[in-house]
DNA sequence: CGGAAAATAGCACGATCGTTCGTGCATTTC
DNA sequence: GAAATGCACGAACGATCGTGCTATTTTCCG
């Protein structure tokens, strides 16, 4: 009341709304997001979450934002301050396994790959731009390690960054059917087996 | 022709709603698929196809099983006629590679286990039966690719099967989102250098 | 060919979908 | 203080959702 509710407001407001977006869509994925039911579990009118984004296609590019935003900031820039080559390689690998973990019940980034890759429109283009902007900054990572020596020099980086996601897939599917724990061993075993085969 | 022709009509109805089930379950999913619209691609009334099934559960049920029909009598049950042992899980492999070329627009199978792999009811307790069904039959092919010599002794073959199942997964989510030719050769890179480092 | 049985269509229901519109209430600006 | 702006609400829209009921048509058997 005091305090300034200036402009401020609409951000705010903005963001507890998606946050309450993103952990539905989580569970039913961004085509099982409804305005009613969110408006529901914010607390607001319908119209109201609505007035924010403008059309539904809208909110669920915002959700696929904040998920890019969220993967992005826990896993990717703590790894930043690692240093290059293998060490922030394995801290990325290291990041995204605490980020499985706690996705283990629905990862938007992942469902919407696997919702949107056989149509188009505007959400295709934002899977895919966020999937392929992904995939490039793990190249980036690789081909440090390989610069710096800490792999080999005949290392193809796409094909290594392929079987990381490839991994990082199975570890998802395997953790939200049969358990993280177990999917985890696996997970990490394959890891091992990958460095030592790739290591200098 | 013999004497089960009674209610033949209704048999083959339900297969051709099936069909076109299954086809808009691979753009939409299980979750997508509406009543409304598959009569609509069928050529019937609503009624016409609720009645064949009860309720929207039943049909989703069916349309999962379909697609597990079709996935074991296109992958499986060829390469059962491999002899055992490697040759027979390398036909599983390139069998599913081929799975994976003809789905690569969506698979059922595949997107139901991330539609429901956070949620609980029927349609859960049936992907994760099929899902780890199929995990058995590659862990079975892989047991006996061990015991008789095929792949080193120490292999752990729920281990093998992870990754197996995680290069197919890396396939259909290149394949889908960056186009089958790129993703299918990374995958069979990934293969060869998978059996180099288990066989005997 | 006729009659029983099965399969499909037609219609209606309550609910929910995304969306639009007008309105009231704060807050800011003049 | 008056005017303007921002934000959320409530009501209503046409459409579609899944699901019942009741006819009507089609299929099958004697």
């Amino acid at each position: 009341m005091t305090t300034a509710t200036q402009p401020r407001k609409r951000a705010t407001t903005r963001e507890t709304i998606l946050d309450h977006a993103y952990a539905l869509a989580r569970r039913d994925g961004l085509e099982g997001l409804s305005i009613g039911g969110l408006a529901a579990d914010v607390g607001m009118s319908k119209s109201g979450v609505f007035a924010h984004f403008g059309s539904r296609e809208e909110l669920q590019l915002a959700v696929l934002d904040t998920g890019r935003n969220r993967f992005v900031s826990q896993v990717l820039m703590p790894a930043l301050k690692q240093p290059r080559g293998l060490p922030r390689l394995r801290a990325i690998v290291a990041n995204w396994f605490a980020w499985a973990r706690e996705h283990q019940s629905g990862c938007v980034l992942l469902s919407a790959a696997s919702e949107y890759d056989g149509r188009d429109g505007a959400l295709h283009d934002g899977v895919v731009r966020q999937q392929s902007g992904w995939r490039d900054e793990l190249q980036k990572a690789i081909a440090q390690a390989v610069e710096l020596g800490h792999l080999r020099s005949d290392t193809e980086v796409a094909q290594l960054a392929f079987e990381i996601y490839a991994l990082m897939l199975g570890l998802h599917h395997d953790a939200g059917l049969f358990g993280f724990d177990e999917a985890g061993q696996c997970t990490r075993a394959a890891f091992e087996r990958l460095w030592r085969s790739w290591q200098t």
